[in-house]
DNA sequence: TGTCCCTGCAA
DNA sequence: TATTGCAGGGACA
């Protein structure tokens, strides 16, 4: 077989459409690497090619400026850039090992239908790589095109429904319209439709002029006009096919690796260079670490697909590939609601697609059905044995399972990569490609815009999408690769990733899907009665302050209490004017009425704005359910979080609070169970200090508190007041959270020197707990990260600031991260451990909730015996600490029953 | 409209 | 000068 490659038309095609590369002589690459990676690209496509050639435009005049002056008339001169580059791709290419063709007097084109001519002549396949359109005309039996910027590929048919006419009527087509680039006019008003149109009428160019007489209106008139120039129009748009070439070797010789090393070493094509040392292309170095400005992906390999053929080709590729890299366009951020606009594939670094589906902007090219092509890739998204990687999976999971479609074959996902390996960073793709790989990615704002200007996904030009779709999904790739490896050399995080977080991932995707009913009509009741109460409490609010103002407003309240009523200045905000939260107002209400009526609006308003009035409308129309979503990439101590809305900051610890949450109802012939781990972190500490009196406690099952306080006040635990209970709670508390003598003086109101003796007590009665949060701090200093009992790190860059503030905050995350951490762990391995018996035991009972210690099913009556009793074994079976975990399990009609 | 600030809900 | 989160409303550019 040959493989004939038009290197002018990719060198011209790589220039423009790749960004500006160059290498650390200023010199330009873009063009160079651009048509070297199609090179590649080509050699891996076809291996039956045994012959091949790139062929390229000769420098001076071609046979074609003889007999019409103006030909090309119009092109610029070729940019000192393109110029540049030429001469470095000849040897490149020659280096490869590939024959390189210029043929002075003739162009291209023609070298390239000699050879097709004369191959197809001999029987022999030939193949022609070209980016453009008037060699369809070469396209016979023997011959097909394909185009590798787009992954297009014609035969006969294929340039028939290309472009509405067989190959053999091109250059009358061509005729008929012109060629602007080339300078060679066609009939005036004469484009494509009306030529297919003329040509499906009369057959032929030569039949259309003998005819010309009776075609009407102002194009049959441009038609007679132009007669004369046609016979001269033809002879330049059609290839020679019958040069007398010279005898040319079509064999590929041996790569040249010497010269190759050379020229990619002055060219710093580094990844080329690495392949050549041996180096696998595909395993890059462990820390890439960009040493200049960050560069555009490689975008030479990027197709669209739009054709069945393409579609089938690709197919093809993903059910041969070990692992691919996927991404989804859709038309909204919601991912219930969200609906598939195009998906992207990419199989190895640099070769993805873009395969889009819904754009529907006035004058969106056709493209592929959604539904029936879904159908067609359902086989490979539902399979578990072809392996995918994506950058929050969770995400395109639910997009697919909007279509009917179960996402299925999930392997790896850079956003836990990255999250378990540096929780503190930033884990978005564009950040992720810039950190690791050194690239810099087109922006989601920069393809749609933002805010009111926001388009959707489906009315993003094409072009631009596929270039955005694709690179997503090859960076997608190329972060893995990075990641990886180093999650491979880190057993502990590695494990982490792939025991916990990617099993968690799939757990959060059915809880949020699952969703939580909520009674509205309960909800919408309340509103009333807070609405009615918070204008009461308005009315008198401005009476008291003798002028109306607005009490939602701090800096309002602020002006009518401490300039106004001259109430005097508690504390102050981080910003310097006064403050007038809760604390402030608690300790002004003992002298004076109005913060009180604050106060019980402010919690009012609250309840109303934030949870009566909000979650009603968060009802999904189509389930009938709030589905919150989880992020499991955002709390850098490895817990989650709940957005859109938080499900997991429902009030509980006033009346008014647990009304709403008593609206969290089960669905009928259901309950609610309730299972959380019983002071959980309080264990983790008893567990990381190793300290014996804490160990103690809590292998007696004693009240934690209580005994904190029977050490703590030197009495015996029946002694313990309630008071001094509380304080002891504040100072279990407290140390969790690294507080000082300070903070506690002022959360349990007392002075400071009774709250340092307070401590003192402690760390003298339970000296592991000193000892481990000295070693703690010591540690993070030392090594500047701190880890959980299962090895998840948290780093700490500012534990070595110069400034106190910074570092002494880095010092308390430290302390509180093991604990937290821990604690996060503990309660993801009881989701996995919870989940993974409800599907062993085939139940109906759903995870609806998780609330950092807390887990919430929905189960039907006929489970809820089994469920009841499952759950506490289960939840505290997961690991064994140095205590024992202790997991209370509650059952109700709504959430605040089931607690 | 986007962003910051203050405030407050949860574990 | 107590950790981790999300989110509302106001103020302002």
């Amino acid at each position: 077989m040959l493989l004939l490659v038009d290197g002018s038309s990719y060198l011209y095609r790589a220039f423009h459409a790749l960004p500006d590369l160059r290498n650390a002589a200023n010199q330009p690459t873009g063009a160079i690497k651009g048509v070297l990676s199609m090179l590649r690209r080509l050699v891996a496509d076809y291996p039956a090619a045994n012959q091949r050639a790139v062929i390229f435009d000769a420098k001076g005049k071609t046979f074609r400026d003889d007999w019409y002056p103006d030909y090309k008339a119009h092109r610029p001169p070729m940019p000192d850039d393109l110029v540049a580059q030429i001469q470095p791709l000849h040897d490149a290419i020659r280096a490869l090992g590939w024959p390189l063709l210029c043929v002075e007097g003739v162009e291209a084109d023609d070298v390239i239908g000699t050879l097709a001519t004369q191959a197809a002549a001999r029987g022999e396949d030939c193949v022609i790589s070209t980016g453009d359109k008037d060699l369809a005309q070469l396209v016979n039996a023997h011959v097909t095109l394909v185009n590798t910027m787009n992954e297009e590929r014609l035969d006969s048919a294929g340039v028939t429904e290309k472009f509405g006419v067989p190959p053999v009527r091109i250059v009358d087509y061509l005729t008929l319209v012109g060629d602007t680039v080339d300078n060679v006019p066609g009939v005036a008003k004469v484009g494509p439709k009306t030529a297919v149109k003329w040509l499906a009428q009369y057959g032929t160019l030569d039949n259309i002029v003998a005819h010309a007489a009776e075609i009407g209106g102002v194009v049959g008139e441009n038609l007679r006009k132009h007669l004369d120039f046609l016979p001269l129009g033809r002879r330049l748009v059609t290839v020679a096919c019958d040069l007398d070439l010279p005898a040319i070797e079509l064999t590929p010789a041996a790569p040249d690796k010497e010269k190759l090393a050379a020229l990619y070493a002055e060219l710093d094509f580094k990844a080329w260079q690495r392949e050549l040392q041996g180096d696998k292309a595909d395993t890059p170095a462990v820390v890439p670490a960009p040493t200049f400005e960050n560069t555009e992906p490689d975008r030479a390999g990027y197709t669209c697909i739009i054709s069945e053929a393409q579609l089938d080709d690709w197919l093809q590729r993903l059910n041969s590939a070990t692992l691919v890299a996927l991404d989804t366009e859709t038309t909204a951020l919601d991912q219930m609601q969200a609906q598939l606009v195009g998906l992207s594939f990419c199989i190895e670094p640099g070769q993805a697609a873009y395969l889009p589906l819904a754009h529907n902007y006035a004058g969106a090219p056709e493209q592929l059905p959604l539904a029936a092509t879904l159908e067609k890739l359902r086989p490979w998204l539902e399979s578990t044995t072809h392996g995918k990687v994506g950058q929050h999976l969770k995400y395109d999971r639910h997009v697919f399972a909007n279509h009917g479609i179960r996402l299925a074959g999930i392997v790896d996902d850079t956003l836990l990569e990255s999250y378990v390996l540096e929780s503190d960073q930033l884990h978005e793709l564009g950040s992720l490609a810039a950190r690791h790989c050194g690239l810099k990615t087109i922006s989601y704002d920069d393809v749609t815009g933002k805010g009111v200007n926001r388009i959707s996904f489906a009315q993003v030009d094409l072009e631009r999408a596929a270039s955005y779709a694709a690179e997503d999904a090859d960076v997608t790739l190329q972060v893995h690769h990075v990641l990886a490896p180093r999650l491979k050399a880190e057993a502990r995080l590695e494990a982490l990733y792939r025991d916990i977080e990617l099993p968690v991932a799939e757990i959060l995707f059915r809880m949020e899907r699952n969703g939580v009913l909520i009674d509205s009509q309960v909800l919408a009741q309340q509103s009333d009665a807070l609405g009615r109460r918070l204008m009461e409490i308005e009315a008198t609010a401005h009476q008291l302050a003798g002028q109306p103002f607005n009490l939602n407003s701090p800096k309002q309240l602020g002006e009518i209490l401490f300039t106004n009523l001259g109430l005097p200045v508690v504390k102050k905000t981080p910003s310097g004017t006064p403050s007038t939260d809760e604390e402030v107002l608690q300790k002004l209400a003992e002298d004076y009425p109005l913060p009180k009526c604050l106060l019980e609006h402010r919690t009012l308003a609250k309840l109303k704005g934030t949870y009566t009035d909000k979650l009603p409308k968060m009802v999904n129309p189509a389930t009938g359910r709030v589905h919150t979503s989880f992020s499991q990439a955002v709390a850098v101590t490895g817990r989650l979080a709940s957005s859109d809305p938080n499900l997991q900051n429902i009030p509980i610890r006033t009346v008014e609070g647990r009304r709403i949450r008593a609206a969290f109802v089960a669905a009928p012939g259901c309950r609610l169970v309730s299972a959380d781990y019983s002071q959980i972190e309080l264990r983790i500490m008893a567990h990381l200090s190793n300290d014996a009196g804490l160990l103690d406690a809590f292998a007696r099952g004693e009240d934690v508190h209580r005994a904190t306080a029977a050490e703590v006040f030197g009495i015996t635990p029946i002694e313990v007041s309630n008071e001094q209970r509380r304080a002891a709670k504040a100072i279990n508390f407290g140390l969790i959270y690294g507080m000082s003598a300070f903070g506690l003086a002022k959360q349990i109101d007392v002075d400071r020197t009774s709250a340092q003796t307070y401590m003192d007590r402690y760390f003298a009665r339970y000296p592991g707990v000193a000892r481990y949060m000295e070693e703690t701090r010591s540690a993070a200093k030392e090594r500047g990260y701190v880890e959980t009992v299962f090895g998840r790190r948290l780093w700490l860059p500012e534990i070595r600031s110069s400034n106190a503030g910074r570092r002494q905050g880095a010092e308390r995350a430290a302390i509180n991260a093991p604990m937290q951490g821990t604690a996060a762990d503990l309660v993801k391995l009881a989701m996995i451990a919870v989940q993974g018996w409800l599907d062993k035991e085939k139940l109906q009972s759903k995870l609806i909730l998780q609330v950092h210690d807390e887990l919430v099913l929905e189960v039907p009556e006929a489970e809820l015996a089994a469920v009841k009793a499952a759950l506490p074994p289960l939840m505290a079976g997961v690991a064994k600490l140095s205590v024992p975990l202790l997991a209370e399990v509650g059952v109700g009609a709504n959430w605040d029953e089931a607690h």
